[in-house]
DNA sequence: ATTAACTGTAATTAAACTTATTACAGTTAT
DNA sequence: ATAACTGTAATAAGTTTAATTACAGTTAAT
């Protein structure tokens, strides 16, 4: 998780959520964020198939909340996200000769996975709308 | 975090403390991992630093581990590698003119922040000598 | 004292990943 | 008909990571 994609995406939903039953375009969202409307849109499709947001097409379209923020954990949206493990990659080395190489990565597995559902049981006690009602 | 320097550390580590009191050389560290050489002396520099590794130069010279194996935890080792947050980068929004852009990076820093204490409580409790002993 | 086998580090290249951009077909309101 | 959108593919540019090359310095053994 050497991205922006997390924070994109909490960025996406906030605005969502101050917004509500508004059809908030993608520039405008893009704007906001100082990022580029396709990779907007492209996160907005991530949230879509979520079941987190709809959106309208054409003139005056746009995308909207079609969730309760506080049905949404921080969990939900890292899992949506989340491309490796919080304590990196592991090295290709199960085929080497050496005892400890061909086995070190069965238990880094287990470690990596560990620490990644800590990560995720800490995030499943905070939602989207205790995040975003901190803004006034 | 998406590299590889946490597990290639903790190989490093393993195999300094599975064959205590010998000096093993970058190249055969190397060969076990399945990297290159030079990165296994990069990170050899870091473990350096860290005081729980010292070298020998020359001819049949190489590394061996200073500090006991229960002395280091994962949350040392964590430390010594982290180069970014769990849940990533940050955009770079705060010159919007929108007051949420203004603001998100505050609420995100603290979250990023939280987050990574959680893994580094978590790691705290575990020690390289427990994953070491995994290992016959 | 010469050689072989190391460390330590800088500089460069190559590969992988991330973000931005261009392009365009399709949709909807006016 | 047109303007303002979505959705997505394709490509380019930028950034990060890992590998490689190179070489000066150290040490052990002959």
């Amino acid at each position: 998780m050497n991205n922006t994609r997390f924070a994109t995406i909490i960025h996406i939903l906030t605005l969502l959520a101050k917004y509500p039953d508004q059809w908030l375009s993608s520039e405008w969202i893009a704007e906001s964020i100082k990022i580029n409307p396709v990779i907007v849109r492209k996160e907005l499709s991530v949230l879509h198939k979520q079941g987190w947001v709809m959106s309208k097409k054409g003139k005056d379209g746009g995308s909207m909340l079609s969730q309760s923020s506080c049905e949404i954990s921080m969990a939900d949206i890292f899992n949506a996200v989340k491309n490796s493990n919080v304590l990196g990659k592991k090295n290709t080395c199960d085929d080497t000769n050496c005892p400890i190489g061909k086995e070190i990565n069965i238990e880094l597995e287990k470690l990596f996975n560990e620490t990644d559902d800590i990560v995720i049981h800490a995030l499943e006690k905070k939602s989207l709308k205790s995040f975003v009602d901190q803004f006034k």
